[in-house]
DNA sequence: CATTGTCTGCCTATTGGTTGATAGACAAAG
DNA sequence: CTTTGTCTATCAACCAATAGGCAGACAATG
């Protein structure tokens, strides 16, 4: 470690998503962050080489709080429409801004350098992985009137999941402060 | 009139939209635009003066052409299911690339200039208007059983398209040509 | 001393936008 | 028909600002 400031990984990340969400990956600029951290633009290059190294590590943590998040509703809850529900409080309440991170993530997606490009498949597959596993087992019980098959019912769900994200920017019209105002 | 190109400012948007969905407002620039329609940024300039002036002639275009598809379902189409049926297809065929345009504009939003987000809310108003009188009619007939808001199940149809249109580009793995490949 | 976080200062590419000029279309005047 | 003037689309060159990123110095901790 050196000098006192001595920012972590985390409050960079903190940051990072912030900024991500708020104005997407080409939105913001390396400057704008480290202006918001508290360091020169060259420190977060220490930290983070490039600009898509850091939102690679964005959204693997963001994944790894998702898992943690889902492993606890798939260990506390059992039925189905108790899962939906909680998954949609939780979303919203327990990770830092929902879906928004996702949702804005796919919007950018083609402009996206690949290794960050990967990074939101994953995500993805991850959480429509866990979305497929508790419906087809919902399913399997007859917990399921609905004639639909089990893909179109994830997708439909993860879909307005992440309409919902967008919807709600439009809403909070969020006149103040282009990055909302850190914790702390 | 003047010169042999004499490009139309139709031949602009069409590019201009097509540029917009795939990389987003902050996503490409005048430049990228200019050189895919065949002009210098300047004369792209003397058309649109300023990006934002672009996008909103984009919106405005797109808006117009979605209450024309809109009417026509309004005037041919009458019970809730067959609208609801025919919104999703009709949205997915008619208009160039379904909802895309308006979600990617949403995720971008925070960033917009002010005339461009006056436009997109403008936008999703409108839609979000004809849903919902739809829905209320379709509701004052009997037609819908679920004991839900109309308001929620307008929001819930909106965010569902919304979300499609961010899974779709995740699918569809576009690996080539940041700008699909115009027409004629 | 070695390591590590930070800084100032810089580089090159690209951004949105402007300038001033040129060339063609078209209409009216001779 | 030719001349003349106006209008519009186009262009190359340029501008200030900002982008992502790098090199090297300096300081503090171990």
């Amino acid at each position: 470690m050196a000098r006192i400031k001595d920012i972590s990984r985390g409050d960079i990340l903190y940051f990072a998503q912030r900024y991500i969400e708020q104005s997407g990956y080409n939105g913001f600029s390396i400057r704008d962050l480290s202006a918001e951290v508290g360091i020169s633009s060259a420190s977060l290059h220490h930290h983070y080489p490039a600009k898509a190294d850091l939102a690679v590590a964005v959204i693997v943590r963001y994944r790894e709080g998702m898992n943690k998040c889902l492993g606890q509703i798939d260990a506390e809850l059992d039925d189905l429409s108790s899962r939906v529900q909680r998954l949609s409080t939780e979303m919203n309440q327990t990770l830092p801004q929902g879906m928004t991170l996702v949702a804005v993530m796919m919007a950018d997606f083609n402009t996206l350098p690949v290794t960050v490009q990967s990074e939101v498949r994953n995500l993805t597959a991850n959480l429509l992985g866990w979305l497929t596993r508790f419906v087809t087992q919902a399913k399997n019980r007859d917990e399921l009137v609905d004639a639909i098959s089990v893909e179109s019912m994830v997708t439909g769900i993860y879909a307005k999941l992440l309409g919902e994200a967008l919807l709600a920017r439009l809403a909070s019209a969020n006149p103040s402060s282009a990055v909302p105002t850190p914790r702390r």
